[in-house]
DNA sequence: AAGGCCATAGGGGGCAACCCCCGATCTGGG
DNA sequence: CCCAGATCGGGGGTTGCCCCCTATGGCCTT
């Protein structure tokens, strides 16, 4: 099995190539210490799995999940998350991730994970379970309304501190066009104003804080 | 030289055992994986330097580090930190450590600074010595870029999604008066509005995304 | 005593954001 | 073929953000 690392610390990869070279059917064919090489790597080698930080410079592990699924969907992928954050484990479902595991459980769950994507199942530690359902029961069955590509666009774009015009400008679109996407978004999303919109985007990976 | 590795991420752990062990004359006593742990664990063994992360359960790396200077002054200490985070910087050196490290630099940087205090001198990257450089430099010169405590305060719930009545009910003040922090903690900043301010907050750590 | 910073409060004004309506065009799927 | 949804564009209005200014009382340092 031919696997890539990305994270951003040298020393979770060396931890991380430890863990998966003691396996005599793992094979590490590339590391990257952010989420931009990860992409390129991934698209690149092709490897049969994708183990990736959701912490990193340039993209995020999140945002490079969607490249390389877009790019490479033949490739898995497992996002590993840092402390107890859970946050991010819908919108690394969505990204398309086969697996979620915490870094603190990742000596124990890690290859059990791996042998789960090896098999084609999907991998979630007993705390993503609980939180999953937990999130599905709250949001009712379906989740939040997903916005369209374009909503998307004009809100990472005024989380990024664009004006409406400047945003009009940056699309070649009208302001009121703008205007009529972000009040789209934001009904969507049941939140009222910009700010609400900016930890939206940081939570959803769509810019860095 | 005897070490203690602090750390709750064993992959992390793993790591750092691997390229300390490179050494030949550097030897893991002790592992914890948590604050409280590493301080027990150093007090116990009194090794020579005791390496810990900033976050951890229990007692962070700084709480950790003021205990076990008090208890056992002679252990010296190296603050690992995550992310870009030099947030901790002058807690740390307050605290007694005799260095701090990077993550993200770990594998190049640390055995420098063990090698530096092993020779009894304090130990910064070169980035943390920039940014204390220019901290002081800012505090020293110039009309000190920090917020006040009510400007803070205001910044976290703007960030919050609060609007400027909402935020002088809260805090029984006049909008006037809200307003004002508001501006002057934007001025301070360099910022011109209310998107950017949340970004900070979720940067410095006043608001979680 | 004087000057400095801080927290408090206010006036007035320009403009962007936000809210509620509306319609046109194009596309994909039943 | 028609309908739904996405995309694009607009009118017209209220609110709140943001910027400019002044001012007072409390506290600390000089």
């Amino acid at each position: 099995m031919r696997v890539l690392i990305a994270d951003d610390h040298g020393i979770v990869r060396s931890g991380l190539r430890l863990l998966l070279e003691r396996q005599p059917d793992i094979e590490v064919v590339a590391e990257a210490a952010d989420g931009a090489e990860a992409r390129d790597l991934a698209v690149r080698e092709r490897p049969d799995l994708a183990i990736l930080d959701v912490k990193m410079p340039n993209l995020t592990g999140l945002q490079a999940t969607r490249e390389i699924k877009r790019q490479a969907p033949e490739v898995s992928v497992l996002i590993l998350s840092m402390h107890d954050d859970e946050r991010y484990l819908f919108e690394a479902l969505k990204a398309g991730a086969s697996g979620y595991v915490l870094k603190a459980q990742a000596d124990t769950d890690l290859l059990a994970a791996i042998r789960a994507v090896e098999r084609g199942e999907p991998f979630l530690t007993p705390e993503a379970q609980r939180t999953l359902i937990k999130d599905v029961l709250e949001r009712g069955s379906t989740g939040e309304e997903e916005l369209t590509p374009r909503e998307e666009e004009v809100v990472k774009l005024v989380a990024e501190a664009n004006t409406t015009k400047q945003i009009a400008e940056l699309l070649h679109l009208s302001e009121k066009t703008v205007e009529n996407h972000r009040a789209n978004a934001m009904r969507k999303l049941g939140m009222r104003d910009r700010v609400e919109l900016v930890r939206y985007a940081i939570r959803r990976g769509l810019i860095e804080p």
